[in-house]
DNA sequence: TGAATGATTTACT
DNA sequence: GTAAATCATTCAA
């Protein structure tokens, strides 16, 4: 599970659509252990039908909607009825920057093209159109790639988590621009 | 049926 | 730095 978000550090989606290909190296991600996570929405063994992706075969997408506003992406993990995921945190541009660019309404050397859940999501195209889709055979896939030094720290955004939001589940490549909360210098 | 709530982003002071 | 936006999903009634 954490060496799964570890691994995928470095490694690199690709979306492609009609409008053309983008892609970008994965640069931070966050482990989310369900059913004893509580900072997971499959906690406690929650299986509704936004967390159902996450009881189903490991490699799949697990979209969801945040505040109205933004979609985030993550990799399923676990094997059935195990409800882990893997959370995209930021990418590092690769291919297509024109195209994200213009979806997200930025100029192609802005680092906040991708440096945030919601903005992977927007450059690349993904929501939820994508939910459960395998990563393996669709358009949307994950390819090998090289990683940089990787650092660890807790995971953003999930103070209410308790002693959960303690643990050292962020996986993020260091001295890499597009990391969307920078660790501390 | 209706109210509450985010694994966030953005704009504004 | 703070605050508002905004809606699918969830939970209570």
């Amino acid at each position: 599970m954490l060496g799964l978000a570890r691994a995928l550090v470095g490694k690199i989606l690709v979306h492609a659509t009609p409008d053309g290909i983008a892609a970008g190296r994965i640069v931070e991600t966050e482990a989310y252990r369900g059913p004893e996570d509580l900072a997971a929405h499959s906690a406690n063994g929650r299986r509704t039908k936004r967390t159902e992706a996450m009881f189903g075969p490991a490699g799949r997408a697990y979209m969801f909607l945040l505040y109205g506003t933004s979609w985030a992406f993550n990799v399923t993990a676990g094997a059935l009825d195990h409800p882990h995921a893997v959370l995209v945190r930021a990418l590092e541009p690769l291919v297509g920057h024109d195209l994200m660019a213009r979806r997200r309404s930025l100029t192609p050397e802005r680092r906040e093209l991708t440096n945030g859940p919601g903005k992977l999501c927007q450059a690349l195209a993904l929501d939820r159109s994508h939910y459960g889709a395998c990563l393996v055979s669709s358009p949307l896939f994950i390819s090998d790639g090289i990683s940089g030094k990787v650092g660890r720290s807790p995971r953003i955004n999930i103070d209410y988590a308790g002693v959960w939001a303690q643990r050292d589940w962020r996986f993020y490549e260091r001295d890499n621009r597009y990391v969307s909360v920078a660790p501390r210098s």
